[in-house]
DNA sequence: GAATATGATTGGAG
DNA sequence: CTCCAATCATATTC
């Protein structure tokens, strides 16, 4: 801003010690002819503008003053105007076009989007609450944290209206100040309206600009304070214990094929209150993990799938022994595959006829319902041993490869395959 | 505080 | 789009 006055400055050294001939042999022709006063005229008027910015401000009003007052002013006036003329088409060549910017846009959008640039009430708080849904949480525990969320948030916003404002009243001043100056430059060189507006239009793209840095560095902050509040790999929480033994359920009496369909994820994520998505996470995790490693998993996998097997044996000696639905794949796989693998597995199997399920809750139901499970087994998967019983809960699902059985393969049971979906969920419900 | 568990994300494949 | 695999970031355990 205070490149101008300095640029002037070094105008007028230039006009005089640049050229020193020149306003040299203006002085030089004191006193001869009139023609030769009229030039000298002019050379004192021009010399009087160049050293004008180089006085005090007094001083300078003075000679503006009696500059105004010249009596060669209309004259240079009119060729000053007849110079406008001219250069006036250029600058309006020079301007028009400037689109929308599309960047200030999408900043506009955005912090109207996070409540920041909207109406006071409501939009910030409508803005977190949909931002929370987004994240979906539980919602429960978090509302505590949401509050820090949106007050941070209105903090931001806060800030925000305050610098904008600020801008806002800078601009104005700023132009106002500008309009002035033009005005009464206008005394001394001739200014059309059109140029103020297009010296308005600047000031105000260059304020829009810095407008734009505020934004931008608004929609960051709010960018940053989201990850903080509401990225919910940041606030990673546990499933509770009841829902993770939903979901282990379900996995280990899927064992076979545990690729929930739509419907089942849908209910597992009612179940568990979870989110659908959360519940695929969930598997995907799972898969993967217990793919990896198969012998850690194998406790909680007989855990889990004696837990089924034992409900699907009260179900059978209830009567409706429809070969127990709560476990289709598991038992209808456990008939297909030989007995091929792993220490882990017999393992596991001594582990389910001895006693070291005492600690689990189950346990004792376990070892009291052994029997009626092998009932079941033998029934489902034609198993006479319980060393065989336990093998359902083996992986036997995962192939070669380390993929899992495709559920509609000969060898895995047809029928009450139906969809690894809903039928463990529909018991249940 | 390191080790481990776990939910979420990312990037690639199909 | 789903799934897998690797990875991240946090929680929990020891």
């Amino acid at each position: 801003m205070d490149e101008q006055p300095r640029l002037m400055h070094a105008h007028a050294a230039v006009g005089m010690s640049g050229h020193p001939g020149l306003s040299q042999h203006i002085q030089d022709n004191t006193g001869a002819n009139d023609g030769d006063g009229r030039k000298q005229d002019i050379g004192d008027i021009l010399q009087q503008i160049m050293t004008i910015t180089d006085q005090s401000l007094d001083e300078a009003q003075a000679r503006k003053h009696a500059l105004n007052c010249h009596r060669m002013k209309p004259a240079l006036f009119n060729v000053l105007c007849e110079i406008k003329e001219k250069t006036v088409l250029s600058i309006r060549g020079a301007q028009e076009e400037e689109p929308p910017d599309a960047q200030l846009m999408r900043l506009d959008n955005m912090l109207l989007a996070e409540g920041v640039s909207g109406p006071e009430k409501g939009g910030g708080s409508a803005a977190a609450a949909a931002a929370a849904a987004a994240s979906g949480g539980v919602g429960a525990d978090n509302s505590a944290e949401h509050s820090d969320y949106r007050a941070k948030l209105s903090q931001i916003r806060q800030i925000y209206h305050t610098e904008l404002e600020k801008y806002e009243q800078a601009c104005n001043e700023f132009t106002t100040h500008v309009m002035n100056l033009l005005r009464e430059q206008s005394r001394t060189r001739p200014i059309s309206p059109k140029e103020i507006e297009r010296m308005v239009g600047i000031i105000h793209r260059k304020f829009s600009s810095i407008q734009m840095q505020l934004k931008q560095s608004t929609c960051e902050a709010v960018m940053i304070l989201r990850s903080r509040f509401l990225d919910a790999r940041r606030k990673r929480r546990n499933f509770n214990k009841q829902a993770t033994e939903i979901l282990n359920e379900y996995f280990y009496s899927h064992l076979s094929n545990p690729y929930p369909s739509e419907e089942a994820k849908e209910e597992l994520a009612k179940k568990c209150s979870i989110t659908v998505s959360q519940v695929s996470n969930w598997f995907g995790n799972k898969r993967i993990r217990y793919k990896k490693n198969i012998g850690k998993f194998q406790e909680e996998a007989n855990m889990y799938a004696a837990r089924t097997a034992v409900s699907a044996a009260s179900v059978s000696t209830h009567g409706s022994q429809a070969n127990s639905p709560s476990t289709p794949n598991s038992a209808g796989s456990a008939g297909s595959f030989s007995m091929s693998n792993s220490g882990d597995l017999f393992m596991s199997v001594q582990s389910l006829n001895g006693d070291s399920y005492q600690g689990s809750q189950v346990g004792a139901n376990v070892q009291s319902q052994v029997d009626t499970l092998r009932h079941v087994i033998s029934q489902t998967g034609g198993y006479s041993d319980g060393l065989a019983a336990n093998q359902m809960y083996s992986p036997q699902g995962i192939n070669a490869n380390g993929g899992w059985q495709d559920p509609t393969t000969p060898s895995s049971v047809t029928s009450p395959t139906e969809g690894p979906g809903s039928v463990h969920s529909d018991t249940s419900n």
